[in-house]
RNA sequence: CGCGGGGUGGAGCAGUCCGGUAGCUCGUUGGGCUCAUAACCCAAAGGUCGCAGGUUCAAAUCCUGCCCCCGCAACCA
């Protein structure tokens, strides 16, 4: 039975280059939120994608001798490509976008126009600098020592005809609205201060100094620069003017759009001032997260200290990685990258704490009892903390997820998991399992261990979801006893299920024997 | 006076909105246990919470001023 729709998306990641961990934790961070919103019934759409307009593309196609949208096919199926990574990193999406799908060419195509007709869009004169060889536009802030930042060359003040969106008209509605769906706080600030306060301008929309990108249906010397068409994939993807999909009532607005900080400008300002001037419905919410920097410096390809993911992936597993992008770092700001972070959390939380836990709970249930834990049992006090602790693990759990606080929420699940490990040692299992008189303690013991686990392990399943599924298959647990509804009290767990000793899930990794051989890749 | 974020035991961080014994992970030291992945459990050492004032019975938290680091400033997730 479905509880309603939930419609989230990535940003479309531009298609210049290879993707990074950066744009990893972006998806990770959007596919759990989806994998979590199905697992509680929601009827979920996903949507990501790729924007492969511009000059950048248009550059990097030339100097690579193949056509534009040879650049971008090959950028997006290649070994090792985005479509390879996301396959890899297993992420969900429900639908994947392209800008030069046809079906959202000619949706931009409608939705300019509309805009134009309304009064929204009008030709004007784009004033900048303008480096002439280049022909190229930048800003001053672009610049690097005040000239062009592709060749170095000196810029001059030059203008040409364009067309420009009407934003300032709506500034006062966003002012008013915008503290109500960005999200964290810290961000309406920088655009109430930086942009809304100081007078909202109009917006260059188009361009004649490239040809790669969606011309203007009614004046082909124009191409619609990357605004209006890379943000409206967030409603053409859904179907809006076109008949390609239809599910556009079904799902917007939209509940959450995930972006990185860099462009928390664009989707809260002016996409909005989009959707007002087409009268559609704003997103419920859009969440500026921060980045992964690398020694305190930007990510970025220039500076030649980009983390393949694929290569973390691949060496310690998905789900690791997965996990540690989302328990490392407090969502909404900043967090340093470091390999040893990287291996220190793997150890710590997924080797030591929850693998261990698991691989100690079966051998013993395997041990002693064969693997089935016999009916009788008898339950003490001293069972009591960790019970309502598994047992009220979902509130604090689902509170922390539906604020967007994974940390949060995975700190709470790995409380459980610790104080499990201590009820061992409080319990001494191997103590009782000397006598036989003692079995039905020894058989509660090892049930509020199971039921535990199994509890964590569905709550885990949405940010790690193959080593959660291998996880429940070692305690036992199958069909409903996998689902979301199963653990809404503690005690679901049928206590002749019949656990089995596997591979062990997260293997421990020597630390400084990693952290060399991960140099010695990064030099390649 | 452009804007925002940050400065918390050796390292990395949470806590700051809504004031109430300063918390987590790693590391260190000592002890326990032997079911388990040399894992697990307990204990200890280690902090004037950037600086200086102020408000308060009480300040990491609120107010004022200052110092330092980082980012943004109209295409990097």
């Amino acid at each position: 039975m479905s509880k309603g729709t939930f419609y989230i998306t990535t940003p479309i990641y531009y298609s210049s280059g290879d993707l990074h961990i950066g744009h990893t934790y972006c998806s990770v961070a959007v596919d759990v939120m989806a994998r979590y919103k199905r697992m509680q019934g929601y009827d979920v759409m996903f949507l990501t994608g790729t924007d492969e307009h511009g000059l950048s593309v248009e550059k990097s196609a030339i100097s690579a001798g193949v056509s534009p949208k040879e650049f971008v096919d090959n950028l997006l199926y290649k070994d090792g490509g985005i479509m390879s990574l996301w396959k890899l990193m297993n992420i969900s999406y429900d639908r994947f976008i392209r800008t030069t799908d046809d079906y959202h060419v000619t949706s931009i195509q409608k939705i300019f126009r509309a805009l134009y007709d309304k009064g929204d869009i009008y030709k004007g004169t784009y004033k900048g600098l303008y480096c002439v060889p280049c022909e190229s536009f930048w800003t001053q802030s672009q610049l690097s020592d005040g000239n062009c930042p592709d060749c170095g060359r000196g810029v001059e003040y030059a203008e040409e005809e364009a067309y420009f969106f009407r934003q300032s008209k709506y500034a006062d509605q966003i002012t008013e609205l915008i503290g109500g769906y960005l999200e964290p706080a810290s961000r309406v600030n920088e655009m109430m201060n930086n942009f809304l306060k100081p007078g909202l301008e109009d917006i260059c929309v188009t361009r004649t100094s490239f040809k790669w990108g969606i011309p203007v249906d009614f004046d082909p010397e124009h191409v619609i620069y990357v605004w209006i068409d890379a943000l409206s994939n967030y409603i053409t993807a859904l179907g809006y003017q076109n008949e390609k999909y239809d599910d556009f009532d079904k799902y917007w607005p939209c509940d959450v759009h995930f972006v990185g900080k860099e462009i928390v400008r664009l989707h809260s300002i002016l996409w909005q001032a989009m959707l007002l001037a087409l009268d559609l419905p704003l997103p419920k919410k859009v969440f500026g997260h921060g980045w992964l920097l690398l020694d305190g410096d930007k990510m970025s390809k220039s500076k030649g200290n980009v983390q393949d993911p694929i290569i973390l992936a691949e060496r310690y597993g998905v789900d690791a990685l997965r996990y540690f992008l989302l328990r490392e770092y407090t969502f909404g700001t900043d967090g340093n990258f470091t390999n040893e972070l990287l291996i220190n959390r793997i150890n710590a939380d997924l080797a030591n704490d929850l693998g261990n836990l698991v691989s100690r709970t079966v051998a013993m249930a395997d041990k002693y009892f064969d693997g089935t834990l016999p009916a009788e049992q008898e339950a003490k006090a001293a069972d009591d903390e960790l019970i309502s602790m598994a047992a009220g693990l979902g509130d604090v759990f689902e509170a922390n997820m539906d604020k967007y606080a994974y940390q949060d929420a995975l700190i709470a699940v790995f409380k459980v998991t610790s104080r499990a490990n201590k009820y061992i040692d409080e319990t001494t299992p191997w103590v009782l399992a000397k006598d036989d008189s003692n079995n039905a303690r020894l058989a509660a013991v090892l049930y509020n261990l199971l039921e535990t686990i199994r509890i964590c392990a569905i709550y885990l399943t949405p940010f790690m979801p193959h080593s959660c599924s291998i996880i429940l298959t070692q305690i036992g647990a199958s069909g409903d006893l996998t689902k979301y509804d199963s653990i809404q009290g503690f005690g679901g767990l049928p206590s002749n299920l019949t656990v089995s000793k596997g591979d062990v899930i997260f293997p421990r990794l020597d630390l400084q024997k990693e952290l060399a051989e991960l140099a010695g890749l990064a030099g390649k």
